[in-house]
DNA sequence: GGCTGTCATCTTAGTACTAAGATTATAGCG
DNA sequence: CGCTATAATCTTAGTACTAAGATGACAGCC
C-alpha cells in the first residue's frame, strides 16, 4: 500500500449533453431520496429487531394472507435462497411458519403466526406514522404528483429491462 | 420446521387514513421505482467487474479529483470501514492510489492511477447513456420536475433524521 | 404410462458492506 | 507545554442477502 504526497486539483470533465445532465441529475435525487427515506423509516423497525426485508414478508402476509414463498418471494424482490433465509429466521422466532399447499407437494405457504399477526397489528401503524411523517416534506398533491411520475418511470424502466424478472 | 396444510384467505385490515394512505403509496412506489433503475443501470458495470458502490467511487474521483477518504465516505455515503475496504479493492487492481496529505499526517487521499483514469474516460459515456435510457419513461420537463420534488423529499427527510448524518 | 422439460423450494459457498472498536494524530484550552 | 476531547483511518467480527446449483414434484406430450 504505497501512499504518494501530492496536492489534489480537481480535474476537466467533457461536460454531458443536457437531456443526459437531466437524466444524470434525476438519478443521484433518486438514490438520495430513497436513501434518505428509507433510513429514517427504517429506525422504527430496528427497535423490534427486524431488517428491512424481514418487515416486508410480515407485512405482504399481514395484508394479503398466506402466500406461496414464490409469491412471497416476487412480491417483495429477494431471490430464491433469501427467501428461504429469511422465512427460516422468522418462522425461528415464531412469527411465521409454513403450511402445506394441498395442490402443489412442492410448494410451501408462509403465514403469519398469531405471534406475528399481534406483532404487525402493534408495529403496522408506528411504521405507517414513520412513512407519513418521512413524506411530510411534500404536501398530499405533491406526494401523489411524485408517485404518478415515479410509477411511470418505475414501469418503463422495469419493463425495457430483463433484470427485474430475473431473481432467483 | 412444521407445515401445515390449509387454504389461504385474504385478511381483514383496518384501513388507513387518507393522508397516511397516500404517503404509503409513495414509499412503495418511490422503493420499486429506485429498483427498477438500479437493476437497469447496473448492469452496464458488472461487465467491468464493479458494483455500483465501487462504480461510486471511481466517479467521485473522475469528477472530483482526488479527495480525502473521509470525504469520499461522505459523498457516497458508506460507513468508514466500508471506504477502507472498497478503496483498498480498487487499488489492488491498479484503479485507484492513496496518496499522503502533507498538512494532516492522519488522512489519505485517494486518487485514480492512469489506468482508473482510462477506464472511467472509457465506461463513463456508456453508464451515462444508461442513465438516459433507463429514464426515459419520463419526458425532459417530467425528469425536472420529478428531480424538483424529491430533491425537496429528500432534504426534508435527511434535515429531520439524524441517522443520515451517522455513517461510522 | 413413460418421458422430458419446467417449476418450487432448499442448500451451499460466497461477498459486499456494517458496526464496533483500536490506533495515531490534531485542535483547542488553560 | 500538557492535557483532553475529537478526528481520520484502519481492523475485526459479523450479517444480510445473492448466485449457482441440487432435489423432488408437476405439466404436457406422445
Amino acid at each position: 500500500m504505497t501512499a504518494t504526497a501530492t496536492v489534489p486539483q480537481t480535474p476537466k470533465r467533457p461536460t454531458p449533453e443536457p437531456a443526459t445532465a437531466t437524466a444524470l441529475k434525476l438519478f443521484v435525487v433518486l438514490a438520495r431520496a430513497q436513501q434518505a427515506i428509507s433510513e429514517r423509516v427504517e429506525g422504527s423497525l430496528v427497535s423490534h429487531g427486524l431488517t428491512h426485508t424481514e418487515f416486508a414478508i410480515l407485512e405482504a402476509l399481514y395484508h394479503k394472507g398466506p402466500l406461496l414463498l414464490g409469491e412471497v418471494q416476487r412480491k417483495i424482490l429477494v431471490s430464491s435462497g433469501g427467501i428461504t433465509f429469511l422465512v427460516d429466521k422468522l418462522a425461528n422466532r415464531g412469527l411465521v411458519e409454513r403450511r402445506l399447499c394441498p395442490s402443489d407437494r412442492r410448494a410451501r405457504y408462509a403465514a403469519l403466526t398469531r405471534k406475528g399477526e399481534a406483532l404487525m397489528a402493534q408495529i403496522f401503524p408506528a411504521h405507517a406514522d414513520a412513512i407519513r411523517e418521512a413524506m411530510a416534506g411534500l404536501s398530499r398533491a405533491e406526494q401523489k404528483q411524485a408517485t404518478a411520475l415515479l410509477k411511470q418511470l418505475g414501469l418503463a424502466a422495469s419493463a425495457a429491462s430483463p433484470e427485474s424478472a430475473k431473481r432467483g
